[in-house]
DNA sequence: CCTAATATTTCGAAAAACGTAGTATTCGTA
DNA sequence: TACGAATACTACGTTTTTCGAAATATTAGG
């Protein structure tokens, strides 16, 4: 009856939708992916660096660089240097940021805790054993990654030879 | 112990794997969103129109033409004229598009039945309620938007009461 | 101190999205 | 059956985003 092929029909649909919010959602998505997830970043953190937000969104230094211009000058975050160590530059979220970030975060709650309330005990108690197995498999299966793509990033050991 | 916002930032930190899959997935996204979904929108419909696009991405007629422009020029897609219309463009894969979806639904496949694999029977069956469940409440939901929403887009049947 | 390392910005180029204006074809109707 | 409106797209130019390479500023190490 449901197929794996049908399985995975329904979850490119679903994935769209994560990828076209708009369409569904009332949420003007005035930022680009790398701003959304900065935003987010900041707002779990508190305080960042340039080098922990790349490692973070995993892009070029420019490219972040280009992301904070932006997301300063349009008054969603902060950004000055660290008094202790003068090329770092430390960025937090602005008043205006926080406040957008929490309106996403409480309107994700929102479909959640709609979503939950309508299951029973049962059912919730079976999903959160779900979730853990099904993260579980995909981490053990994701830490071993296809041979030849292991050191990949972060700091290499040189093979001598 | 597994409270909202707790879950909430869980289910950020998924998403975030679906927007960046190159952090975890040996997957070389060479295709922007649009192109991506129109690769798998054509994947199941064999053949559209440049209008059935537009409808389906959401997008300007502009865009759409540049996503057809490039995948042609890449050789993923086919355009082509109608003959009974000789306005109408229609778009199909080519080969090598064809292909390339495959690869990408069988790497979907492959994790998918990895982590189904992964349940007993009874898990299995209450994951299939839930799923429902979750996704009927939020079509519930979403059928009727914040009010001043509502006959946005596409034709509508009007309920007569 | 002086050189290397670290942390970040600047600059310029390329790609993507899209508004507006234009082209080609078909439809409707008089 | 001719001709204006409607439909289905494309072309062009601008803006935004990403990102490589070179430049700048600060700190660390010997």
């Amino acid at each position: 009856m449901l197929d794996l092929d049908h399985i995975v029909d329904l979850l490119i649909d679903n994935i769209k939708k994560l990828f076209f919010p708009e369409e569904w959602i009332e949420l003007d998505m005035k930022f680009s992916k790398f701003e959304l997830f900065t935003m987010l970043f900041l707002d779990k953190r508190k305080e960042i660096t340039m080098t922990e937000l790349v490692e973070y969104i995993n892009s070029p230094m420019s490219t972040a660089t280009g992301i904070a211009d932006r997301l300063v000058k349009n008054g969603y975050i902060i950004r000055e240097r660290s008094e202790t160590d003068r090329r770092i530059v430390i960025l937090r979220l602005s008043e205006e940021g926080s406040q957008w970030v929490k309106k996403l975060k409480d309107m994700i709650s929102g479909y959640l805790s709609m979503v939950l309330n309508d299951l029973t005990e049962e059912e919730k108690q079976f999903m959160t054993a779900i979730v853990f197995k099904v993260m579980n498999k995909l981490q053990e299966k994701l830490i071993k990654p296809s041979p030849g793509e292991q050191n990949k990033k972060d700091i290499r050991k040189i093979e001598i030879e």
